[in-house]
DNA sequence: TCAAATGTTTGATC
DNA sequence: GGATCAAACATTTG
């Protein structure tokens, strides 16, 4: 499910009901999902108050009363959901003096991490893709190697992009997935970061892609997968020259592309 | 039965 | 130090 625009969303969603509440306590249900023992995460939650809840990339922050922090990395289908019903993929359950909340997480990639100071892999993660001014995009990528996509992929490098929008901007700025970054040059660097913004922002506006079950906190589905114009078409048109939507493996990731707008 | 799926980490290799 | 690649994690779906 959650790439930086249906993270933001996931945020959007639960920030309201969840500042200012007060953790009464915790259930955890897989010990998978958490990166210390129950019981000391839950001793480390419990009588919280929740200060702030915000985005880093894809991890969600929780800065809780007392300087704890609670980050939570949804995987590839970890969902966070406000007064639902609690199911057989329940992982763990937040108790608010105001509600409760779910984290539901089919196959388990997800984590929730509590710690005094926001976590060092948190730390790591690069400039966020939707906050990065172009001259930070630009300057960035020429300190670096490599192919773009991977490069894009990178957390460290830049905070919230994964194999979705990654294949729908490179496809809008007309740039190939494997085009070596040293290549690039100052007009395509200009185009994928105007691609990157636009496809974020209208993704975002959407509610995010729900390309298998990915839900806001309140249930709610997201409509950008309507949107997407290469991601999950391959053999269909392209929408901008009629070419057959290629797919390619690349840093382990099926990738989508148009051989003709898209050349290497 | 096999492949693929919104992600990250780890270890091997160049 | 980096970049690349494969494998692993766990589960569902086609």
């Amino acid at each position: 499910m959650p790439e930086l625009p249906e993270v933001e969303t996931v945020v959007r969603t639960v920030a309201p009901k969840l500042v200012g509440g007060e953790i009464r306590d915790t259930r955890f249900f897989s010990t998978l999902v958490l990166r210390a023992d129950a019981s000391e995460t839950a001793k480390r939650l419990r009588g919280r108050r929740i200060e702030t809840v915000r985005r880093r990339g894809k991890f969600i922050i929780l800065e809780l009363s007392g300087g704890m922090h609670l980050a939570i990395h949804l995987g590839m289908t970890g969902k966070l959901l406000w007064n639902g019903t609690p199911g057989v993929h329940t992982r763990a359950v937040l108790e608010l003096d105001r509600g409760t909340l779910l984290y539901d997480d089919i196959r388990q990639f997800g984590r929730i991490e509590v710690c005094e100071q926001v976590p060092e892999r948190v730390a790591r993660v690069g400039p966020d893709a939707l906050l990065v001014s172009e001259e930070e995009f630009t300057h960035l990528l020429r300190r670096k190697r490599g192919r773009i996509k991977p490069l894009l992929l990178n957390q460290t490098v830049l905070g919230g992009l994964g194999n979705i929008y990654v294949d729908e901007a490179l496809f809008r700025a007309r740039v190939h997935p494997l085009t070596p970054v040293t290549r690039l040059g100052r007009e395509r660097a200009r185009r994928l970061y105007g691609a990157i913004q636009e496809v974020l922002r209208t993704a975002i506006d959407c509610g995010g892609s729900s390309i298998s079950d990915y839900v806001d906190a309140e249930g709610r589905a997201g409509s950008f997968q309507h949107h997407h114009q290469v991601y999950a078409r391959e053999g269909e048109p392209c929408l901008r020259c009629g070419t057959p939507i290629r797919r390619m493996v690349v840093a382990q990731r099926g990738t989508h592309y148009c051989p003709r707008c898209q050349r290497a």
